[in-house]
DNA sequence: GCGTGTGAACCTCTTCACAGCG
DNA sequence: CGCTGTGAAGAGGTTCACACGC
């Protein structure tokens, strides 16, 4: 499997192409085309083929692909094949939401924690798992972290936590917080922001921004 | 001050903006240099001038952006001077969630009501809000929809709630359902994927620099 | 026939570096 | 001097169109 430089965008839809395979497989489909994949994911059939032709040849030209074929591959690609552990940080209305919803039907992402600082809250019970303190958050194997963590903490704690996760050795976080976090090199940061989508909603409404699916 | 076909990144890095100016503001800052946004945005400070540059020339050279000032420009090339109301579809882990959360500090957006059709969810009350049916979603006037609608139903009842949605009027949707849906031309629909953004954390945390095979 | 894989053209976005103004 | 605004260069991503294999 080679793995080229690759922009965040082709990642996004190659976890696009991964979700539709596995919802063709669930249907019993064993073949799709780059067609079917691109109706499915709002692109067009020569974007599919380039993403995918980046990292090898998986098709059979004049039929398709085989679904669970393509799928491994992908898995392979994203590093999706075995995932890693995710816990949250943050046992308020969002975090345990985000636990009770679950992982299923992500390609085999399961919550294995939620932790919080409030004594109130420690001890407790999120659809059937119990809230640990903070310090029970466990120190991450040196430079091979193999745990996302989510914050969704509450407003002005974002920065504190991800300092602490960061000197337990997490390298990959996910914040439903507000607030800019700062991440050293090596942490990956991402934000879940309902804010900034409301604005690309409401700037596409109102200024006809044309900006489809 | 005319708003030419912008690209989804420009408005998301516009967004930010607007919520750093809000953010300065409070802290009672009156000026910003490009240099500043840019260390709270995690870009580069040409990347900012170059953003706001494509709508007029809002700073003063030598000195910055007046804070206020430049927020109010922001916000009337997002359409975000007086935002839409925000209706919440699905009473579920998530939905509530969302409303228990709020949308305070960002820009104005209020959640208007919250709709589900279990008749053992409807008359509940979610954080001090009466749980409303379905049928109790407002239409839209005619071509000019002035509210988004948030869906965070049950697994596979987004694209009928979508659907519902889209002959009720509304032109703008924002989806937590895992799954992708169909809407028509005109109707802008995007996605809170978590699973998506678990993806792409795993594989920048294995697939992380340009180690081949 | 059908559908993949891909060079090449095309287009968009980003970065650099500096002119110009307070 | 400091900081903005922007032409020009560069990098990156997308689309086209067609050769190739099934």
């Amino acid at each position: 499997m080679i793995a080229a430089k690759v922009s965040e965008k082709t990642i996004r839809r190659l976890s696009h192409y991964a979700r539709c395979l596995r919802m063709a497989g669930l249907r019993g489909e064993t073949i799709m085309t780059s067609q079917q994949l691109a109706n499915n994911c709002g692109i067009s059939s020569a974007a599919v083929r380039r993403d995918l032709s980046t990292y090898g040849e998986f098709g059979k030209q004049g039929s398709g692909y085989r679904v669970s074929e393509l799928l491994s591959n992908i898995e392979d690609i994203l590093g999706t094949v075995d995932p890693p552990e995710v816990i949250i940080v943050g046992a308020g209305s969002i975090g345990c939401a985000l636990l009770a919803s679950g992982l299923e039907g992500t390609g085999g992402y399961t919550y294995s924690g939620i932790f919080d600082n409030d004594p109130k809250k420690v001890g407790r019970k999120c659809s059937g798992v119990e809230v640990l303190p903070l310090e029970g958050i466990p120190l991450q194997p040196h430079g091979s972290s193999e745990t996302i963590a989510v914050i969704a903490v509450s407003r002005g704690q974002g920065q504190c936590v991800l300092d602490m996760l960061v000197e337990k050795g997490f390298k990959a976080v996910l914040s439903f917080n507000l607030e800019p976090l700062q991440s050293p090199e090596g942490v990956t940061l991402r934000y879940v922001e309902v804010s900034t989508e409301l604005d690309v909603l409401t700037h596409s409404m109102r200024r006809k921004g044309g900006m489809g699916k």
